[in-house]
DNA sequence: GCAATAGATAAGCAGATACTTATGTGATTC
DNA sequence: GAATCACATAAGTATCTGCTTATCTATTGC
């Protein structure tokens, strides 16, 4: 089941930090090392993970490999947490936010 | 860090049963054992840990412990969400919904 | 072809996790 | 107040996870 892989995927704070650096731009594995301390085979090991749970995508590019983030593992959490609506606060703003930029 | 706490409580596919369980409507720690098989202490431990990830809170009820669900927790994994709408697909229906609701 | 570079994979290991059985704690019932 | 019930906690253990070092594969440039 993907939603499990998805969940034990962001369940690393390590791979949150690579997830949310991606967020900012398509990157390849080397670039994305920067800032982190982590090791070459750690960081492959991570995308690994977070490319089997759907939350992220890669091209290879010549000897290089770009990783971005792939919306469907967004929308499959934004699935899961639909499901419990009932429980939300009345005023969720920065999802309001999201839905004026829809909109528009 | 709750958000660390949050995604390594969902990481587990038994907890994600029993919060999804509770959704249903606020429950004690033996109702919950119902149709999950699942040891009393192991249940124990389970709500005690989403219980500090903030995604269930309870009451104790003379000797009973009644279970719900936490709009906290939920909000927070909203927040982390919004964070990377730029990513979402153009229409996320359920989320459209959601707003809808929330507007009226 | 050969060296260098980007990245993946393999194997091994220390620490974390989810379970088990046993026991403790607090509330209820008789 | 003794037994019972609902639940929490403790301690031990098998399995899983994330790291390490070592090695492999694929691409580039000379």
């Amino acid at each position: 089941m993907i939603e499990n892989e998805i969940f034990r995927a962001l369940a690393d704070p390590t791979r949150r930090a690579i997830f949310e650096k991606l967020a900012a731009g398509r990157m390849n594995a080397s670039a994305l090392r920067e800032g982190i301390e982590i090791s070459q085979p750690a960081m492959s090991q991570h995308l690994a993970i977070l490319r089997s749970a759907g939350l992220v995508r890669e091209e290879r590019q010549g000897r290089f490999v770009n990783y971005e983030v792939d919306p469907e593992g967004l929308t499959l959490i934004a699935q899961w947490l639909a499901k419990y609506r009932a429980y939300w606060p009345a005023r969720i703003e920065a999802l309001k936010i999201l839905l004026k930029d829809m909109d528009q």
